[in-house]
DNA sequence: AGCACGCCGACT
DNA sequence: GTCGGCGTGCTC
């Protein structure tokens, strides 16, 4: 006698396949269990799903699973509930998803494979001598006392430099030591953050325990964590955005450090928040689990954040979140003083005012460290014949190829394309061609020129390194920079927006942003919030040693000095800032006063992918939702070509998520009909992208 | 997504 | 004569 069971593979949304396929067993398996299954003429992964299975619509012939993962435990309860949300919310296949979120080596291996794996995983923890912890702040202190009492999730608000990491360490502590099997997982925005937290967390709570999950790991590290933090052996898991897919069955607490930033809105594939599933997820947790002592198996979340999101403040102010707020540097240190340079009061086309100059000049002088701040990697993200006005625009996408000097390249970064630079103008032969605005790389010539001749403290010539994805490319060289920095030996450091995040620089006391101007009149209606994130976040490295903070100053080169936002920005007022942005975002109906989806569509024409779009919209009046969903026509995207491929995006706006979601449940199988008719001829992909944070 | 089948151009 | 391009169709 066999058993029909629900089996989820990776199967895209568009492959016409129902959310679970039925597959037969001798025996009934719990749901969560890994199988393997016959598909077509291939075996794929599979996960056992929860339900009976739904009668298989085709008259197919159900086959038999091939193969049960036995010594793995099946995913718990709360993993199978977030993956179905995301797939649900995020308009994805529960098989995609769930799929995605498993590490890939899984599905390379057969059970006995993975039985000497799961051997090899390792033994008890050997002895660990906590290192002495450093006494709490007074505003930490309350910070502790109150997390314990809040229910809801908790937006920690607290400055650059605040001892935002020492609450995390802290509230992981009590957590291990309350439960002996709870574990934490611990997300930041980015891969470059990991190790100095693995670090930390390492010496605090000993290596054994601590696990990392991010795309930057090989394929058998991933497993090794992934099957660490499955099997409970992993107490932490530190990662990034994935990190919140992975499966922890005894989840008890969630931080996810600098939720403002966008790196945790994925931007393929299943397009998830990681903030937002984290929040979902710990609700899940927590309802799943009512147990009398609710204490104990509570999941907490923890938003850490010196610049929140907007839609995490707004939570925080209607009460849906509860605010901790610590608003002091430890050990006294203060924020640096905002110093704004009116580019209309310098000549033309100055790079770095004489006073900014004079400044870093006097602070070389001092022994202490700056940072200059502009995000166009290359030496400008123009070259242009002043005879002709030809300009180098990649032949493939709608942008401008960057000059880069150093390998004399021009160099798309959207699609890749590179060429050497040419010696004249290739439409006119005008000899005369020159580089038009300015990147890191020239900042960092103009800066050595300016700086000849200064000297150390030492008495040794000023040395300036930058900083970008260019410079750091190779792998071990981004370490090296962040050495000679730490060591002392760079004195001015350029860089892109990679240096302003997260690094404890300690000798640094002048943090200058070199053009902020692009950024405060984009059309997005989050570039303000973007901007204040990255400049505050930016002041922050500056004066983090308190002896040296008093001196310590944030520079600012602009064309509008009197931006209301450089107002907020001199009184590190955040909260007068968010204020302003949610009036206007009200005013505007904008998010998180309203609900966005896009949906983006590429083909080789212009017209195709907007016709594809339009053609969808035509048959989307009347679904359910739709009264309260506005659908706005299908336009070229900001960037209109990337590597030959025409795109095109439609932005859908709604009151309520309700509604929206209704909408774009209802409107999938019509997409997917479009797509097989006249209108998706030619159509290359699409996709649904759910809050979506670039329009 | 994979992996098949299927029908038209330049190679041993 | 075959190898191989990617267009359409199917997978419990």
């Amino acid at each position: 006698m066999s058993h029909l069971l629900s089996v989820v593979v990776a199967t895209p949304a568009h492959a016409g396949l129902g959310a679970a396929l039925t597959y037969e067993h001798p025996e009934v398996l719990a749901p969560g269990t890994l199988v393997r299954v016959p598909l077509g003429k291939r075996e794929v992964l599979g996960v056992v799903w929860d339900g009976a299975p739904l009668d298989t619509g085709a008259d197919l012939a159900t086959r038999p699973i091939t193969e049960v993962f036995t010594p793995l435990a099946p995913l718990p309860a709360s993993w199978r509930q977030l993956v179905g949300f995301a797939g649900r919310y995020y308009q994805r296949s529960l098989g995609e998803v769930a799929l995605a979120a498993l590490p890939p080596q899984l599905r390379e291996l057969n059970g006995v494979q993975l039985a000497r794996r799961l051997k090899r995983q390792p033994g008890p923890a050997t002895a660990h001598t906590p290192p002495p912890v450093p006494a709490l702040s007074p505003e930490q202190t309350e910070v502790m006392a109150r997390l314990h009492t809040a229910r809801q999730p908790v937006l920690l608000f607290g400055s650059t430099g605040s001892g935002k990491t020492e609450v995390y360490l802290r509230s992981v502590q009590q957590l291990l030591e309350s439960d002996p099997q709870a574990q934490a997982l611990i997300m930041v925005p980015e891969i470059n953050l990991t190790p100095q937290l693995e670090e930390r967390f390492g010496e605090r709570f000993g290596a054994d325990g601590v696990v990392a999950m991010h795309s930057g790991m090989t394929p058998p590290q991933r497993l090794a964590s992934w099957l660490a933090a499955h099997s409970g052996a992993a107490r932490i898991v530190l990662g990034t955005r994935m990190a919140v897919l992975a499966s922890l069955p005894h989840l008890r607490l969630i931080v996810v450090d600098e939720e403002h930033d966008p790196s945790y809105k994925s931007q393929e594939g299943a397009r998830y928040s990681a903030r937002d599933l984290a929040v979902y997820l710990a609700k899940q947790v927590n309802d799943s689990h009512p147990t009398p002592d609710g204490e104990a198996s509570h999941c907490r979340v923890l938003l850490g954040s010196a610049t929140p999101s907007l839609e995490s403040w707004h939570a925080s102010e209607t009460g849906r979140y509860v605010r901790l707020a610590m608003p002091s540097r430890i050990g006294g240190g203060c924020l640096p003083r905002l110093r704004l340079v009116d580019m209309n009061h310098q000549p033309r086309k100055t790079l770095l005012a004489q006073p900014l100059l004079d400044a870093i000049t006097e602070r070389i002088g001092r022994g202490e460290q700056s940072l200059l701040l502009l995000n166009r990697r290359g030496y400008a993200p123009v070259l242009a014949c002043h005879d002709c006005g030809w300009k180098s625009e990649c032949a493939h996408c709608s942008a401008h190829r960057v000059f880069h000097k150093i390998d004399r390249t021009l160099r798309c970064h959207h699609c890749g394309f590179t060429e050497r630079v040419p010696r004249a103008c290739p439409a006119c032969g005008n000899l005369d061609i020159a580089p038009l605005g300015r990147g890191t790389e020239q900042i960092e010539e103009h800066i050595i020129e300016r700086l000849a001749g200064v000297l150390r403290p030492d008495g040794q010539p000023a040395q300036v390194a930058r900083m970008d994805a260019d410079s750091t490319r190779l792998k071990g060289s981004l370490e090296q920079h962040l050495a000679r920095m730490h060591s002392g030996e760079v004195d001015v450091l350029v860089g892109t927006q990679m240096v302003a995040k997260g690094h404890d620089f300690r000798r640094i006391t002048l943090v200058a942003s070199v053009n902020a101007d692009a950024a405060l009149f984009a059309s997005d209606c989050r570039a303000p919030e973007r901007l204040f994130a990255l400049l505050m976040q930016a002041a922050g490295r500056a004066g983090r040693d308190a002896s040296l903070g008093a001196g310590s100053e944030m520079w600012v080169q602009t064309g509008y000095p009197q931006h209301p936002l450089f107002a907020a920005l001199r009184q590190h007022d955040y909260p007068a800032f968010a204020a302003q942005e949610l009036k206007d975002r009200e005013a505007a109906a904008m998010p998180p006063f309203a609900f966005q989806a896009l949906v983006r569509a590429e083909a080789r024409s212009q017209e195709t992918a907007q016709g594809f779009l339009n053609e969808a919209a035509a048959l989307a009046t009347e679904l359910p939702g739709a009264d309260q969903v506005t659908v706005f026509p299908a336009v070229p995207m900001t960037i209109q070509r990337v590597a030959n491929v025409e795109r095109a995006q439609m932005l859908l706006e709604s009151p309520t998520r309700m509604a929206l979601q209704r909408f774009l449940a209802a409107w999938q199988p019509v997409l997917l009909d479009t797509r097989q008719g006249p209108a998706g001829k030619g159509l290359i992909r699409w996709a649904i992208d759910v809050d979506p944070l670039n329009l």
